[in-house]
DNA sequence: CAAAAAGAAACTGACTCTGTTACATAATGC
DNA sequence: GCATTATGTAACAGAGTCAGTTTCTTTTTG
């Protein structure tokens, strides 16, 4: 499979959107693995994310698991999206331009400006939609 | 340098800025690597990538160089971004996740959709500004 | 105390990307 | 014609990213 970017932001999703079908019910991440089809390490690494945004709690121990922090209607994508890709700023060059050159001085300057709101606009699609929303479009489907 | 994505749109705007500095003039690709401050053949990649986009136009020979195809009122950032970060789609898992869990087996339609949704509002912002606008912010700044 | 689970560190293989070298191709001016 | 100059392109190296894996520790339950 030729992906170009990483898939955390997929696999929370789908892992989210598992806790919020499965509430109340504890999610172990060997049992979220065998749905999202990879190693449960994969699992755990989104799932501490996710919780150090606040948005799920695990437990340890034989009766232990993963359950979504708040109710699914107060998580929205951008939520989730923020958790696990916080440090995705786009690119700028790799080596600063030349400080000489006019253009070469300002252009960064302008082009943070208009991806930022590039981006902004992308997370404001992202905040429309809630987790809840996407359980119940995943049980129509199903 | 921790730069996240490939800098691909970045380094595609700042030669299109220079060739829409300096028209008429054809730049070559040494001097535009000198702005740039990377290697000739990395800005020859690129001017390739947008001359097959249509946005400019390279001669060679001792008096070769490239300019703009267009006019730069004429040419959008979306026009570049699309030039050089054509194959660039979010991505989904890497591997297909279990179609025997309702959750797996539709999760990826429904991202699909809000991935969509969320990419082409990053696109309207990048449609509404063009070359001749990031043109001029720049001389203003200089 | 045994079993089961998360947490975390370390490593691997595949992939991406920039930068680089080298060479072929084409256009200019003498 | 021919040297010069520039683009076009292929190939490769080094650094970095990322998913997947193994291994071990920590915590909780019964």
């Amino acid at each position: 499979m030729l992906m170009t970017r990483n898939c955390r932001f997929a696999v929370a999703v789908h892992v989210t959107a598992l806790l919020g079908t499965m509430a109340p019910q504890p999610c172990t991440s060997e049992w979220i693995a065998g749905s999202v089809n990879t190693n449960p390490v994969v699992v755990r690494r989104i799932l501490s994310a996710l919780a150090k945004a606040g948005l799920v709690s695990s437990t340890r121990g034989s009766t232990g698991g993963s359950i979504l922090a708040k109710a699914a209607e107060r998580i929205t994508l951008l939520d989730i999206h923020r958790a696990v890709a916080e440090d995705e700023t786009p690119a700028l060059h790799n080596q600063p331009p030349n400080p000489a050159c006019p253009v070469g001085r300002n252009i960064q300057s302008v082009l943070i400006r208009v991806m930022d709101r590039a981006e902004a606009a992308k997370e404001a699609v992202l905040a429309t939609t809630t987790l809840a929303e996407v359980v119940g479009a995943l049980r129509n489907e199903a």
